[in-house]
DNA sequence: GTCTATATTCAGATAGAC
DNA sequence: GTCTATCTGAATATAGAC
C-alpha cells in the first residue's frame, strides 16, 4: 500500500472537496473538517488557500506539457502525434481526473501573477497543437483546413474527458475503446 | 435605438461582470458600482443573487432547446440535422456570448432545487442529441460508432465558440466560415 | 501538531427615511 | 428609486499556549 505523508493527505482532501463544491465554496474548513482537525492546523501544510490551486495548476500542466513535447520532436508523422496527443489525454484524464478537472474549471481563481503565468502555459499549450496540426496540412496527411479552428475544435473536444472517470457512477470507460472511438471521430468524422 | 428598462440594464451589467470576474467573485457591491447606485438599490430588481444566475441560465437553456426540437421534428436526414444543430449552436454563441459562457462556466452555482433543475435539462438536451445519432447511425448516414461517446464529443467540441464572440480582442469571426469549417470537421474528420 | 481565541475583512440582505 | 445605517454571518489567516 502507498505510504502517504499527512501533507499528501491533505492536498488530496482539498483536491477532492474542491472538485466537489467549486474552489470558492470550498472554505478551510471544510477542509479541515474532512482531516478531522481544526481549521488553523490546515496552515501547517500550506500557507494560503491559493497554494492549493496552483500547486495542481502547474503540475497537471506541465504533465501536459510534457507529453506534447516529446510527441512533437518525435519522427512520427502529424497523423500518428495527432493520435498520440489524445492517447495522452486520456492517460492522464482516467489517472487524474480530479486534477484536469481542476484545470478545466478553476484556472480563473488564481491570482496575479500566477493568473498570467498559467494563461501563458495555456497559449502556449494551444501554439504547439497548432504547429502540429499545420504540420499535418503541409505534408499533405491532413486536408486543407483552418488550422486555428480545428485546433480549438479538437482541443475543446477532449475535455469532457475527464467527467468520465471522476464520476464513479459512470461506468468505467475502456480507455483502449475510448481512444480507438475518438480517434476516429476525429480523423475520419461521422460519415460513414 | 434600443430602449430597455433600467431592470435589463442591470441584468446586463450582471451578466457582464459575472462573465468577466465569475460568479462567486462578482458581488452585489461590483454590480451597484457599475450602475453607479448603492448595493441597496439592486434589490429593488431581483430578491437575490441566485436570480440573476436562474434568469439567464433557464432562459438560455430554452433557447437551445427550442431549436434543438424543431431540428429534432422536421424530415430532415440525420446528416443535415447535425449540421443545424451545430449552426444554431454558433448562432446563439455569435449572438449571445455571454449567456453561452454563463451556461458553461456558472451552472454549478445554482442552488437546490434549481440545480437539479438545471441538470435534468443538461441531460435531457444529451439524450436528444444521442437520439440525432442514433437516427444517422440506422440510417447509414452516419457510421456505425458509440453514440455515446460521439456525443460527449460533438457537444464539447463546440462548447468553446462562446469565446470566439466573447473576447472582443478576437478578430470577428465569419459565422458561416466557422460554420463550414466545424461541420467539414465533424463529418469528415481531420484526414485527407 | 493540535487546540482556543481572535483579528480582519467582506459578503448578502433588510429597515426605514427622503 | 435612492440613500444611510445596520444586521448577520462567514471567510482567510495569525498568535500563542499545550
Amino acid at each position: 500500500m502507498k505510504v502517504t505523508t499527512k501533507k499528501e493527505d491533505f492536498l488530496q482532501a482539498s483536491l477532492e472537496l474542491i472538485h466537489e463544491k467549486g474552489f470558492k465554496a470550498t472554505t478551510m474548513r471544510d477542509i479541515a473538517d474532512r482531516m478531522g482537525f481544526d481549521v488553523s492546523n490546515s496552515y501547517n501544510y500550506i500557507k494560503s488557500k491559493q497554494d492549493i490551486l496552483e500547486f495542481f495548476l502547474f503540475r497537471t500542466s506541465e504533465e501536459f506539457h510534457a507529453a506534447m513535447n516529446d510527441i512533437l520532436a518525435s519522427s512520427y508523422p502529424a497523423d500518428e502525434k495527432l493520435k498520440q496527443v489524445i492517447s495522452a489525454h486520456i492517460k492522464v484524464a482516467a489517472k487524474k481526473p480530479f486534477e484536469v478537472a481542476l484545470m478545466v474549471n478553476e484556472w480563473r481563481n488564481l491570482k496575479e501573477p500566477k493568473y498570467t503565468e498559467y494563461i501563458r502555459l495555456r497559449d502556449l499549450y494551444e501554439r504547439k497543437m497548432i504547429q502540429l496540426l499545420q504540420e499535418g496540412v503541409q505534408t499533405k496527411v491532413f486536408k486543407d483546413m483552418d488550422v486555428h479552428i480545428a485546433t480549438a475544435v479538437i482541443l475543446s473536444s477532449i475535455r469532457w474527458l475527464y467527467t468520465a472517470y471522476a464520476d464513479k457512477s459512470e461506468a468505467e470507460l475502456n480507455p483502449i475503446e475510448l481512444e480507438r472511438q475518438i480517434v476516429g471521430l476525429v480523423f475520419n468524422g461521422v460519415l460513414v
